[in-house]
DNA sequence: TTTATAGGAATGAATATTCATTCCGCTTTT
DNA sequence: AAAAGCGGAATGAATATTCATTCCTATAAA
């Protein structure tokens, strides 16, 4: 077998675990290295440096991102429920992949990120601005520009992510709904 | 003039900004340095190390966000000018210290922060906490946890104002004020 | 008023430490 | 037995921290 995809999938959960946590500068290779239970050298055996880890990491995430969002995605229907459906796929990507939402949000605006992954960000970002964009066009959501509603929901969806893996709330169905609910007065349009 | 104080803030002043656009690990000492217009071993005059200089950065800032906010409390008023008085003080604070909020908020649950920082964080949160178990004893506020809440006015606002600090947005009266009303649509009690 | 001097402040080159990356011998697979 | 995959010690670069030296400035002697 030429070399076992298993590794290179640790160092990948691996790094995000701790990129998640303590950010790209606080973590160094051979803590991943030790976390994946791999040698300091095999890291390189699978990714040219650091670097070229933490954006194909940031890459892959957002494109799964990307496409739980867009899967089943219900074009026919009304507003609320587009939004339930992209607020659910927030919460069920964060709930497969524990830390990647957080990783993602804490590194966007990283110095080390390549054009591409910048590039796949923005594709990302586009789902909630055409989104929100029509909803404006007919009068659903509030008269704020996209980029802003988009800072609020995530800024908001995400910090509270952090106090539940952090353990001081727990995510359970009511809280969730609770918090739905919430953004979503956060982003309508109120007559 | 005996060791002027300029030196000892025009360090501070350089940390605040490095470290928010950086991050504490990207910035180096003499990085901070040079920026302040120092000798790289005068840091070590005013701060024993690098984590030092970074929790007393991060505690003044608390406890001028803190005063900031407790200044003329409405106390007597009714809760949306509270909140409307919440709200102003954040960005009043965020105009008067460019960089110290996002500051706070990308380094709150660093690991390097000691327990006298983490004790003076809590003690701002306190002050929201206190003002949503009011609001929602009276039925004014959504039924959700204090810390949910929180989250989301915080990191909703702080994602935002990164937006303005990269320039992507502009902080217009206009955007400010419905960017507060949606925020207060986010947590307050709607019948 | 001018000059000398003490002592705190500031400096930045030198040192110690940490980290990304490399390299080589060992292990496993074929 | 050869080849491929691994581990982890070794290397070199970058960084935090230290420290011997210089620079001020305030006081005091001349």
């Amino acid at each position: 077998m030429p070399t076992s995809t298993t590794k290179r999938e640790d160092i990948l959960d691996s790094a995000l675990t701790l990129f998640a946590e303590r950010g790209f500068d606080a973590t160094t290779i051979p803590m991943i290295a030790t976390d994946a239970k791999v040698g300091a050298g095999t890291i390189y055996r699978y990714f040219a440096n650091k670097e070229v880890l933490v954006n194909t990491l940031f890459q892959h995430y957002v494109t799964l991102f990307k496409e739980a969002l867009e899967k089943n995605y219900p074009e026919e229907a009304g507003i609320r429920e587009q939004f339930h459906h992209l607020f659910q796929g927030m919460i069920r990507f964060t709930n497969e992949h524990d830390h990647a939402l957080y990783f993602i949000k804490t590194h966007t605006s990283a110095y080390f990120l390549d054009a591409s992954s910048r590039e796949q960000f923005g594709h990302l970002l586009m789902i909630f601005e055409n989104f929100f964009e029509a909803g404006k066009q007919h009068g659903h959501i509030r008269e704020l520009p996209s980029k802003a509603l988009i800072a609020i929901i995530f800024g908001g969806f995400l910090q509270l992510y952090q106090l539940i893996r952090v353990g001081e709330l727990e995510a359970s169905a009511e809280l969730l709904a609770g918090v739905e609910e919430s953004c979503w007065d956060a982003v309508r349009h109120h007559s």
